[in-house]
DNA sequence: TTTGCGCGAACGAACGTTCGTAAAAGCTTT
DNA sequence: AAAGCTTTTACGAACGTTCGTTCGCGCAAA
């Protein structure tokens, strides 16, 4: 692998364990075996390394968000579907969406207003398509914004149970989620 | 307000808004209308600041646990109250709940140990009621540590919800996670 | 007269980052 | 295959800044 893709990979790992602000260069080099001046010949800045994390992960989740619209299901299917890969990625790359969730906060302006712009983005497709799924009859009618919160919650736990490797099952978390939505 | 007290308060308010890490001895000294150094004469070190707020709050919720458990009613009920508690701290305090919930990891040991060792006695209370509640049939058979993990971190979102002043009804929300729990 | 509090100055440590250099790797021309 | 040239990568040293914290002084309340 390249030593850039590297540093990447090494840095969302020691941003999750430690925290964005506690997690200095000079350990990020040291668990990469290099001196702390050697990372900058690859990138260009501790800030810059989180903004691609963030944006990264970012679009991934809007491009997921994107493919479950477009299907041909019902809002309730969408919203399983939705669910179901968001798990997926959760449990598949723990790391970076710890950063994601937890350290976007620690992004400069103007890249933080960018970035929330793209997740109130997210959030608000999502609130559509439940509030699509409560009209279908599908799902109880509730406060949209509070049943998004409880389930991207539920969804922000998931890496943190990866991360210790004790995965769960899908179909049976799918289940749990999903039976709280019915009501 | 004892200056003591007011540094408590505005320290917990601090690392909520920027992280433990993030957040310097100048940046509170500046809010309090202090120098840094003055700081000094109220309080021992910024760990110590950390370390009260953590474990003050974990008092707190191992004794709304002890109150829940010595009721005399069904499992179901405790996990009710015990929901219903947990919110309303969540939602009169949020800060000192988010230190309590972020920003533990920052304490230096054997603190850290100390810490863990009382959440985890907290989550084994938590997971055995579940499991009780279960086997009398009131919620339906899951793997409990799953439905402890989505529980709890539906919780730890409302503290970010009340920070922002849109405090959700707390009968919708125990309905909600309650009916997940029937399912 | 003692005690407690706020303060300015300053400390050593750790931080992110820059710079010049030297070795290594890759490519081009013989 | 060898030689010469360019680009990339690793490095030690050092930079300016910020960090948590200490110390001694002066002032005000008790």
């Amino acid at each position: 692998m390249l030593t850039k893709d590297k540093i990447y990979v090494e840095a969302a790992r020691l941003f999750q364990e430690k925290g964005y602000a506690a997690a200095s260069m000079r350990d990020l080099a040291e668990r990469l075996q290099l001196r702390p001046s050697s990372l900058y010949s690859h990138i260009r800045s501790k800030e810059n390394l989180l903004e691609k994390i963030c944006f990264d992960n970012a679009r991934r989740y809007l491009q997921v968000m994107e493919d479950c619209l477009q299907r041909p299901v019902s809002a309730a299917q969408k919203v399983e579907q939705l669910l179901r890969r968001h798990i997926r990625i959760a449990l598949e790359d723990p790391t970076s969406i710890t950063v994601f969730n937890d350290e976007w906060r620690h992004l400069p302006q103007p890249l933080l207003e960018r970035f929330l712009s793209l997740r109130r983005q997210y959030e608000k497709s999502f609130k559509q398509l439940l509030e699509e799924a409560m009209q279908e009859g599908a799902f109880k009618a509730r406060p949209p914004q509070l049943v998004l919160n409880t389930l991207l919650s539920s969804l922000l736990w998931l890496h943190r149970l990866a991360a210790k490797d004790e995965k769960p099952d899908e179909d049976v978390l799918v289940g749990l989620l999903f039976e709280g939505l019915e009501g």
